[in-house]
DNA sequence: ATCAGCATTCTTGAGTGCCGAGTGCTAAGC
DNA sequence: GCTTAGCACTCGGCACTCAAGAATGCTGAT
């Protein structure tokens, strides 16, 4: 990577010019054919010469000597920089969207749909996942003997998520029922953590007391009743099928969809990349410092959320080779929506 | 298909290695292969002989003139019918389920587990469905209103299973705990269907005292917060990536691959072929009537019940081409093991 | 600077020929 | 009468060659 030959007007307009072919086209594009398709009147050798710099520039590469050229990554993200978010949805796909979106009853169900209308609309794989635990508010919880052995819990925050577990413990019901009753009066609210650091500060300040109630409430914190917000992540992706068309290679192509089975690490992959605190859509090109197997793939994805409580994230993961612009504006569209709905009433 | 030849000692021993090494190795199976592999000591010719009645009996196929023979879907509907299930589960898988298996915290959880495990075993695709919706005897329900005009309704399930779903309505919280306070306390342990039909009926009788009361009821009813099973289902879909393997045609595996993340469809087909009511595993060879996509497919399926109440299905689908008797004796048993962790201790 | 022309490089698809595996049939053997 | 060996025939697949097409880099002219 010399000095850049500070990209200009005219290498701008031929570098997008063949970012765009090659992702309408995917093959090599070669000086000839893009003189032809450019109404900018340039000559191929002309061109030729430019393509030689942006080579030098690092953002061209030549599959084999006598081969067109491809956009590398760092093109790629040139490209996307350079592409003003101007863009509005269509109204095709708009109308998609609201088709899809009827109906919704709760977070999971959107978040469910909206992996299926990724996918539709860019013809890739729409992810979404719902994290948003222990910084809800609590609303209510539940206890039940199931069994022998057995206890299930249920916790309904207060943006009407609804979670389960079963523990394995012997708290009598009637303990049970104490201590629902302790966290429902006391706690509605309150985060998770908050809740658990009052519980032991209380624990420890006035231990002859509650004693009994406070030690059933801190079990059940250890059991993971109230717990952490690991476990409350569901995990929703469409539209996998999309990757048969875009990947050739046989083995790759099943390498990536196990990496997406595995919920882990799609979780993971928007944990690192896009930006909770952020309102606006990151384009991620190049997932292979996160996971390997992605190589070579992108992730455009966006925070979802309901005022300023993050719900969970949205994205769409595809081949470097897609329509960015569309895409954009799909998951900054629903991204939005999903407070609208959530938020208010529909 | 004239008058089957009726399938003698030879030819049913031919049969079945021929159906094996086609398992194995995937190519069609010629005489003169067989003959070396078998050790029944025949020539070539005599195999020729016997695998042209087969044809004759439509068991075998030929691809091309020249090319080795191919069991039909009659050949390994009959190779699985013979295939007596004496075989006991491996200790690897038995391992394989346990390591799993751990830590289950509910029903879904199990579900989510068996069909990635099913995956791994039988190298195919592992699904699992959570239905059990009104059959359930109820534990408990919760009201909270959420926001402008929206519910949240919660379920418990006597056997463990939690429910949600955001209703739009406009009953004020002092209306909705009573309606579930007047639940809880009433239809503790009814089945949602009994509970509704009691409503009604008690709407009918006693209009004048509690009409307010069972009229809140009859309205959670409508919106679908007590309701009919199949918002209930839950579906797991594990190993999608192994068909990759399995099928040569691009489009044809991008057609499967769609098809399985279509859940109603999923739904649909373990519904049709699964028997509920009876506890054995069961082998479709060829899914093509019910789902057209999935035709050369094949179904290993079995009913996961905790002692009489079925709480959904589990099944393996694969190629035609699969190992039938380790996928019978994995599914037959995860079956068993549902019934085991989710009823007692563990 | 821009562009035309030329020699060069490399991929791709078509065409060819050959080998191996399989079949069906007929005739011989137990 | 069942079993087997032999023979002629049919295909699919692989290796190989060859020509066409596309793109490149360079050089020299405008």
């Amino acid at each position: 990577m010399p000095g850049a030959p500070h990209i200009g007007d005219r290498e701008r307009v031929i570098l997008t010019a063949i970012v765009e072919t090659f992702i309408a086209t995917g093959e090599p594009v070669g000086s000839r054919t893009l003189a032809r398709a450019n109404a900018e009147g340039l000559s191929p050798a002309t061109i030729r010469n430019v393509m030689a710099d942006l080579s030098d520039a690092g953002l061209l590469e030549q599959p084999h000597t006598s081969a067109g050229r491809i956009p590398t990554a760092e093109a790629y993200r040139y490209y996307v920089e350079q592409l003003s978010g101007k863009a509005q949805i269509s109204p095709q796909d708009q109308s998609i969207i609201q088709d899809s979106m009827h109906g919704i009853t709760n977070v999971q169900e959107f978040m469910e749909r909206t992996s299926h209308v990724l996918s539709l609309i860019s013809k890739n794989v729409g992810v979404a996942v719902a994290t948003g635990g222990s910084r809800n508010a609590l609303e209510h919880v539940y206890f039940s003997r199931l069994g022998d052995q057995k206890v299930l819990a249920v916790v309904v925050t207060r943006s009407g998520v609804v979670r389960d577990r079963v523990l394995r413990m012997d708290l009598p019901q009637s303990e049970l029922d104490a201590a629902a009753r302790f966290i429902n009066e006391n706690f509605r609210g309150w985060t998770m953590d908050a809740m658990r650091a009052e519980v032991l500060r209380r624990i420890e300040q006035e231990r002859s007391e509650y004693d009994r109630l406070l030690n059933s409430v801190e079990q059940l914190y250890r059991q993971g009743a109230l717990g952490s917000e690991d476990s409350l992540q569901a995990v929703f992706i469409g539209g996998a099928a999309n990757l048969v068309a875009g990947e050739k290679d046989r083995e790759r192509l099943q390498e990536l969809l196990q990496t997406l089975e595995e919920k882990q690490k799609v979780v993971q992959l928007l944990g690192a990349y896009v930006d909770a605190k952020q309102e606006a859509v990151r384009v991620v090109i190049g997932l292979d410092d996160a996971i390997p197997s992605m190589r070579n793939l992108v992730l455009i994805g966006a925070p979802a959320r309901v005022g300023d409580e993050v719900m969970g994230s949205l994205a769409v993961i595809g081949p470097t080779r897609m329509d960015y612009q569309h895409t954009i504006t799909a998951v900054s569209y629903i991204a939005r929506l999903f407070d609208q709905v959530l938020n208010e009433s529909e």
